[in-house]
DNA sequence: CGGGCTCTTGACACAAGTCAAATCGCGTGG
DNA sequence: CCACGCGATTTGACTTGTGTCAAGAGCCCG
């Protein structure tokens, strides 16, 4: 039996605006069940077409394009909390595919109610615009990373921003996290090639600053790795409405 | 004194989605003004301070962001119709700058205005969720090409898209379209050295398939052009909202 | 005529890709 | 229980793409 968002176990997280219970109810009405899948289904593909939109409750994702002549380029990784779906009514026959990398589960909404969200509710239509901004603008931080940065930073820059959504997530246990990405993965999001990413972790393995083994990220020296990475010291993530 | 929206410019390219008589009327309320700018003018700086939006309606610019070890990555190019400051309300103090590189016209919208925006119209709240989406879709794009794509590859997809948008804007003077960018700025766009921008470029206009000089973009073999970048024969941009 | 841009070109250094092979785990079937 | 096969990771040798440095050419404008 799906839980009722009043039980959300994602909603009180501080990394989420508080939301008051009229909301909760409201979003309740949208709610048309819930999708349990196992790793390496394809939650949405050339999106246009799925009639449903997605919020992860749990369980881990990645969210890439490919192309026909053999490349994939990982655009981010779906974390619990994340809305699935936007993109929908705007793609043509372009392929933006969402693949689960663990079992997940996830809320399902019906897309066309949805649409009245938006004459009923104008504080949660702002919200959906609120978290495509915030997506715009990770994505141009993501941009700048893959044009501007160098593979040892990128690779740092990524472990560190996986590292503080894992944390605001409370995915943490001690120094480590799970982290359910192979290498392959990692390399096809910064744009290396997978012999170059497992060669530029190993410097970061050695001098015991991160490691990823056996599904878990661990991260010993953060702020080595941040300088490495050449990011500002702190920045936590930002506090989102959830969907 | 400023154009009224009933006779913008820019309303009735097919480019964007037409408007009845009574949605024109709405926007007006929320005009409150048009700025004149020259080249080299800072639009948009850490968003989140600015009360201001605006919607270009003539000229170019450019939307960046630039780290203090001194690099700059442009993240688009900024063409009449697209609407600046959305990213307004979620940027700290990140950086995100909106340049003008040409002398430029723009709509100006207030900020406050907006929100009842989303209160007293949804069709045009909704508008402006999907930019977003397709801003999303956008970003996604240039991620895969930076990460995933070699020079001559990106120089060639940049031109391709570059000219399909002025095309669909009506810049178009035979096989040319103005284009007031230096190689520093596509250079920066596309995450390579002015050097290297510079040399990718030579092969093109030596075997006359597209050349820019002169403020001007030339194309002389599409399909050459397409061929290079690895891009599907046709596509041509979505027809969008006018917000 | 002489700065100060932008664009062009060449020589060289270095980062990243490619190819290939070895290693390690792990589950399956004999 | 062990051999086998498969996928992921690791490592080495070599090639290629791209950055960096430096200098020259073209051009506009005072």
């Amino acid at each position: 039996m799906p839980a009722r968002c009043k039980n959300c176990p994602l909603r009180n997280w501080p990394l989420f605006d508080p939301m008051t219970d009229e909301e909760v109810n409201f979003m309740q009405q949208f709610k048309t069940g819930e999708m349990r899948v196992d790793p390496g289904t394809t939650l949405m593909n050339e999106g246009s077409d799925s009639p449903q939109r997605f919020t992860t409750l749990k369980g881990k994702g990645l969210r890439f394009k490919t192309h026909e002549t053999g490349w994939r380029q990982v655009i981010s990784f779906v974390l619990p909390g994340e809305f699935i779906g936007l993109q929908g009514g705007v793609m043509n026959k372009m392929q933006h595919l969402v693949e689960s990398g663990t079992r997940m589960i996830l809320c399902v909404f019906d897309r066309k109610a949805l649409w009245t969200l938006f004459r009923d509710h104008p504080g949660r239509a702002h919200d959906q615009t609120w978290m495509a901004a915030l997506t715009e603008h990770v994505l141009g931080e993501s941009m700048a990373a893959l044009g501007q940065r160098r593979g040892i930073e990128r690779i740092s820059r990524a472990l560190t921003r996986l590292y503080g959504r894992g944390a605001a997530l409370g995915f943490l246990n001690g120094s480590k996290m799970p982290l359910p990405y192979q290498q392959q993965d990692l390399a096809d999001a910064l744009g290396l090639s997978l012999v170059r990413t497992n060669k530029a972790l190993q410097p970061l393995r050695d001098r015991n600053i991160a490691r990823g083994y056996d599904g878990q990220l661990e991260i010993l020296k953060h702020a080595k790795l941040r300088e490495i990475a050449t990011l500002a010291p702190s920045a936590k993530p930002v506090v989102r409405p959830l969907i």
